[in-house]
RNA sequence: GCCGGGAUGGCGAAAUUGGCAGACGCAGCGGACUUAAAAUCCGCAGGGGCCAAAAGCCCUGUGGGGGUUCGAUUCCCCCUCCCGGCACCA
């Protein structure tokens, strides 16, 4: 058996290469650079001051706040996080150096529906769980290095913190801004609770569970009036110039403003007919073309709109058409392409009487008609509107004309291809109202709709009020309670928190679980002393996330939710950086309930956060990191194999922060080579114990201006990266292009050896520059920057220490390579000193050889040259 | 369908204001060191052609087509594909 030998001599190899083979670990100098050795001792000594990374509560400095999205505490770290976590850590490091008062704090969002499955399937309690998970995912973090002020940690599963949710609430209820209401919800009977309408996915789905069809059904809830807000939440979307333009646009979209007009149209009565509302009964639509009424050839409702239950009533054949028509609208929503419906409709047999010329139309059911957009009925304009015209031409509907386009030569006004569905045409057969433009139309149409009384205008919004209530047991209690007696009665402030109760069954069964608990629920009444029930549901975790970045800067108020003074040092929030999926739902709320606390007189910004900074995905092999395409990069797996500095550099390094980045561990092989580049040569050029006054001393000790030319080499290159990383800092954030720029300082260090080994670069400097690498690298591979900046012999903080200033005269090149093009085709290149005249170029230029073969018999007519970058030479 | 973001070597990417396309890194190839390998260091490297080969030279190239310009990855128009968001929104 001959392969024998050869796996036995792999084995030899292979265990060569760890570390209790290496001969005694006694090399006097032993330049290889150990990830987890450093990074142990360092990650040792940053645990025993709990003070270091502590904002100033009194600083002369200005405040920073840099914050990065609260985690779930689902148990590990994904690479999501590091990259999310790198990014903030590294503006951080950056702000301290800068000499900012930075506060940077972490934190945990941890009520929420998988401690419940969790415990449904480990028969483990969600706190147990919970806390487990949290203690787990500090550590992570830790050992990542991540520089966080942990004295200020909130988690959201504390009674001291979600007693404030339940004191907002009754806050909100006193303000008439939370309200209960039975109203068809959203129910996921996965998760066996309510969803907000914004935590269904698009295609009808629960967001938790992607293949689960949302259903509706029939529960009091409660509410937060949101939309009270909605007309400041867009108009504030203009404060913010620090956001994505791409989320500002997705929250415009989510808010949907329109303005119209609603208008009524009164059934018509003179017709025979059985079954249907009270006498006088209307129709309401909004328009926001009312100039396009007088084309109204139908009225179409929503299968579900009250008013069909009316007419159907006594209509069997109706009633189920109807039904058929709420199926395939159903259908539609949960496939998630309610565009995409084919248009069926029936009509009632019914007509609606046009109030502005007494015609009476057609009432019909669609099953394009939405009953929970604007009133769930439309008057149907075939004309002008493409969903009427395809709808009208199918059934055979009358398609009446009446607004023209605009044409430039004032009198001829062809007839339009229908359906015409611009905005700015001129209304015909529209009785006193023709000949307008279809603004002045819209605007009359109006006034003489509410001198009328049958019309007003409106403006109505896609945005819906905010559904909080979970039939779930891990959230926070909502603080109200009913009493035969008193009915719906707050619980008084001095009784919060109404504290969860711990040790009770979880089942996946309907209902809350704190249903259950009778302890829980039967309580006294504090207006009449008799027995009430407590409610049981729990609040959206949206809750807990839409205030948590103020109880960060007053984390231990145990008298309130935080001290006001102490706010409104710290706001808004400097830099906000998460993942783009939070874009809307996190987002608009905490917006909200920052307006909602201004407006108690709890906080004086209107806004929460300045900026905001969306990161990309991190993909695997071009997709999502996922359990099921078992692509999934383990954070503690990387760190183990090649430590925390090289997974944070090569999760900035791979991508700019706002793409999507494809994670190659290929790719993090090639970042622990650069540290081990950096950590060599800086252990080759540390000044030495024999040269101890040179280390402390932040003096040069040579001339800045008569370096010689391979020093100066390396100083224009040092200060070309002071000048790229520095930039970067300030907005733009391509950090993968601040590492390039540090990697490509290093290579020109390596390539100095031989000069250096020669003495041409001296001592002193070479300290200086290898100081400002260790500052350069500090935001990003924090433990090599420390360990470095100690082999240096600094005693100064690294954190404390200033970030290096780039001095422009020092970047200067000396000499300038200027490419010469002729007709815009590279021909040759010529070398000039910096600052040469065009008239030096030019000659220089028509003094290479290439460039006069290249011109030679033809006739130059243009010279173009932009100054220090190109010169163009057009000829003929 | 609408809104937003993309598409650049074998791969991740760079080019910040219309000015040398491919910096930096990965993978690859060659060399040095080594008995050998690993590690390390140095070098080559978009594609095609002329050439035995090299040097050198030429052509071509940023999803496709057109335009503006002395000059376009960058600006304009049209198209294709990918990702994200939204949607009979009246």
């Amino acid at each position: 058996m001959p392969p024998t030998d050869k796996s036995e001599a792999t084995d030899i190899a292979q265990s060569g290469r760890s570390a209790a083979n290496r001969p005694n670990g006694d090399r006097q100098s032993d330049d290889r650079y150990e990830a987890q050795r450093i990074e142990a001792k360092w990650s040792q000594r940053w645990q025993s001051d709990p003070q270091l990374y502590a904002a100033e509560p009194h600083s002369a400095n200005k405040k920073y706040y840099v914050l990065e999205m609260l985690p779930y505490p689902s148990g590990a770290l994904h690479m999501g996080h590091v990259r999310n976590y790198s990014i903030g850590d590294a503006l951080a490091r950056y702000m301290w150096m800068n000499r900012y008062n930075v506060l940077h704090p972490m934190g945990w969002d941890s009520f929420g529906l998988p401690a419940e499955n969790a415990a449904i399937q480990n028969n483990t309690p969600p706190r147990q769980w919970t806390l487990g998970n949290i203690a787990k995912m500090k550590a992570q973090m830790k050992r990542l290095g991540f520089a966080y002020d942990w004295s200020r940690e909130v988690t959201t599963c504390f009674p001291e913190y979600y007693r404030w949710n339940q004191w907002f609430f009754l806050k909100l209820y006193e303000k008439g801004l939370a309200y209960r209401k039975k109203s068809k919800v959203n129910w996921c009977p996965q998760c066996a609770t309510v969803l907000a309408n914004e935590q269904v996915l698009p295609n009808g789905c629960c967001w938790r569970h992607e293949d689960t069809p949302v259903e509706q059904r029939e529960l009091e809830q409660w509410f937060l009036r949101i939309t009270n807000y909605a007309d400041e939440l867009l108009r504030d979307l203009e404060k913010l110039p620090g956001w994505p333009e791409k989320v500002v646009t997705m929250q415009r979209n989510w808010i949907g403003r329109s303005e119209g007009a609603l208008v009524e149209f009164k059934l018509d009565y003179s017709q025979p007919h059985h079954g249907f509302g009270p006498a006088g009964a209307s129709i309401k639509v909004f328009t926001t073309r009312i100039d396009t009424i007088y084309g109204a050839t139908s009225i179409q409702l929503a299968p579900e709109h009250p008013i069909v239950n009316d007419l159907a009533a006594g209509n069997p054949a109706l009633r189920a058409k109807v039904d058929q028509l709420i199926a395939e609208q159903r259908r539609a929503k949960e496939k998630g392409d309610i565009g995409e419906i084919e248009k069926h409709g029936v009509p009632t047999g019914r007509n609606a009487i046009n109030p502005f010329n007494g015609e009476k139309i057609p009432i019909w059911v669609a099953n394009y008609i939405l009953m929970d957009y604007g009133t769930g009925a439309i008057m149907s304009v075939p004309a002008h509107d493409d969903r009427d015209y395809d709808f009208a031409k199918k059934y055979k509907l009358e398609i009446r004309l009446v607004i023209l386009p605009l044409t430039e030569g004032e009198e001829t006004m062809a007839e339009p291809v229908l359906p015409f569905t611009a905005h700015d045409g001129m209304t015909i057969n529209s009785g006193p109202f023709s000949g307008l433009s279809s603004a002045e139309a819209i605007k009359k149409m109006t006034e003489h709709a509410e001198k009328g009384g049958f019309g007003k205008a409106t403006v109505t919004y896609r945005l819906k009020d905010w559904g909080i209530s979970r039939q779930r047991y891990w959230g926070t209690p909502i603080p109200m309670l009913y009493c035969e007696k008193d009915g719906i009665v707050a619980v008084p402030e001095k009784d919060l928190p109404v504290i969860l109760p711990e040790n009770i069954e979880i089942t996946l069964a309907g209902g809350s679980p704190l249903g259950r608990v009778p302890a829980f629920v039967n309580v006294t009444c504090p207006k009449c002393g008799g027995p009430v029930r407590r409610e049981t549901d729990t609040m959206d975790t949206f809750v807990d996330s839409s205030w948590y970045f103020y109880r960060y800067t007053d984390a231990h108020n145990d008298r309130a939710p935080f001290d006001s003074k102490i706010v409104q040092y710290w706001f808004p929030i400097d830099q906000y950086i998460g993942g783009v999926e939070h874009a809307i739902l996190h987002l608009i709320y905490s917006r909200f309930w920052t307006k909602f606390m201004r407006d108690m007189g709890l906080v004086s910004n209107d806004e929460p956060v300045e900026r905001l900074f969306t990161q990309g995905m991190v993909i695997k092999d071009g997709a999502k990191m996922s359990k099921s395409l078992g692509n999934i990069v383990s954070p503690d797996e990387m760190v183990a194999r090649y430590g925390a500095d090289a997974a944070r550099l090569y999760s900035l390094f791979a991508a700019p922060p706002d793409r999507d980045l494809d994670w190659q561990d290929s790719g993090i092989e090639g970042i622990q080579r650069f540290l081990g580049r950096v950590y060599r040569f800086v252990f080759r050029n540390a000044p030495r114990n024999s040269e101890p006054e040179k280390t402390a001393s932040v003096e040069y000790t040579f001339d800045k201006k008569e370096l010689s030319p391979s020093a100066r080499a390396i100083q224009r290159k040092l200060h070309q990266t002071i000048r790229r990383v520095t930039d970067d800092f300030q907005g733009r954030w391509h950090f993968n292009t601040c590492i390039s720029a540090i990697m490509e300082l290093v290579n020109v260090l390596y390539a100095s050896e031989d000069a250096i080994s020669q003495g041409a670069v001296p001592r002193a400097f070479l300290i200086e520059v290898q100081r400002d690498l260790v500052l350069l690298l500090a935001p990003f591979a924090p433990y090599l920057a420390h360990e470095l900046w100690e082999m240096l012999g600094q005693k100064e903080a690294l954190l404390k220490a200033p970030w290096p200033k780039f001095d422009p005269e020092l970047a200067k090149e000396e000499e300038l390579e200027i490419p010469v093009q002729i007709n815009g085709k590279l021909r040759g290149k010529v070398v000039v000193p910096a600052g040469a005249t065009e008239e030096l170029v030019i000659e220089r230029a028509l003094a290479n050889e290439k460039v006069r073969s290249a011109t030679a018999s033809k006739q130059i007519i243009k010279k173009i040259y932009v100054p220090g970058k190109l010169l163009n030479l057009v000829v003929k």
